[in-house]
DNA sequence: TGAACTATAAACTGATCAGTTCATTTTCGG
DNA sequence: CCGAAAATGAACTGATCAGTTTATAGTTCA
């Protein structure tokens, strides 16, 4: 029973177009910047038609968020060995984050919810939930597991997978997010997440 | 010879009263929702007087978060005692940390900067060098030092300050950001403000 | 005192934009 | 192929807001 969160949502025909078309013009122009005719016109939608589907442009907004969230985390989750040894999985899981928040995707979603989320809290909640929330469960899942493996030894595992994900924003993030360097290479990725996994297991490791 | 960014900032007798008023309505509202007559009003000057002595509304905010975000460093940086040992500085440096981090001028400052900073490169790099660079560079330098004394071992001192720095976010300023809290408990602050000096201590430590 | 500078209030411009309305056309299942 | 439901587009409402203008009034200092 997939719903969104205000259960306003009107399904239809045309409601991918319309999703997908609102997912290029938020991506490109934040949220205050996209206007609602803007989306109509890229999603080759008619704004009463938009309007039908989506009875706010916030609604529209907390869809695209949730749907693009968990489509990313499935597939990261998907493609992470989680049955590695505990360094390689967090070298993976680490590169994925890295690559997420550098992502002009991650970046503009990373913007606009850290500035919408004061006046929308619903919005704040659903990102939470469908980013940084279910990749911090996931981890601490893992995590949890393996300490009872005796790889690592983590008590509070939520709390460590939450250093674990600031951990993988060090330098780069913080740049990237205030305007001061747009491309990265690798190395500098390298110097990140080696330095996450690092820091992690001497922290926690047996 | 201290100038804004753009160096079309003119004195006079009312600058203190107009910068203080915006600071104030753009910490309540952000900037988008902070409007000029709202700033004049609260500044008890004309909208035509704000208007000669900053061109337009971005500059304003320039100046705004310029001047608190030093202020602040300011403060921080003469209060705590770098002659400590380690341990002790860095845990003064994550208690001021995690308070400015979850203060409602940290969060609104950040919600502005993170928002703004695409559209408007001289705030990221103003908001960079006042806030987290400042931080950064000075707590590098402790770093660089404490490793000569054979306290710690650390190679690259500005990338373990900016480890440092993003260890002191993690899970509260996750979560205030996302509106999912806004009231913590000295023992939250406590678990990140020990963890992010356990964590530091075990990976650079002696 | 008086000239030069600074500030004021209030109206105004011009633009943007979310959301609505409605008469018309398209789509599609039965 | 018909009729109901869905979609269209284009005009419209109502509101907000950055920035300007202007005629007037207050401040400063020589």
């Amino acid at each position: 029973m997939k719903e969104t969160a205000l259960q306003v949502v009107r399904k239809g025909r045309k409601f991918e177009q319309v999703v997908d078309g609102a997912w290029k013009v938020f991506l490109n122009e934040g949220f205050e910047g996209a206007s609602v005719d803007d989306i109509a016109r890229s999603a080759n939608v008619s704004k009463a038609t938009l309007y039908s589907y989506f009875p706010d442009k916030r609604l529209l907004f907390l869809e695209v968020a949730r749907a693009e969230c968990q489509r990313q985390a499935n597939q990261a989750f998907s493609e992470i060995d989680f049955s590695c040894a505990v360094q390689e999985v967090l070298t993976q899981a680490a590169t994925r984050m890295v690559y997420f928040f550098l992502s002009d995707f991650g970046q503009q979603m990373f913007r606009i919810c850290v500035s919408e989320c004061a006046r929308f809290p619903e919005l704040g909640k659903e990102f939470f939930a469908s980013g940084p929330g279910l990749v911090q469960s996931r981890m601490a899942e893992f995590l949890g597991e393996a300490t009872k493996r005796g790889e690592i030894n983590v008590t509070d595992t939520m709390f460590a997978a939450a250093q674990f994900h600031e951990l993988c924003k060090a330098d780069l993030h913080t740049r990237v997010i205030c305007g001061l360097q747009t491309q990265f290479t690798q190395a500098e990725r390298d110097r990140v997440i080696n330095g996450a996994v690092e820091m992690f297991m001497a922290r926690y490791g047996v």
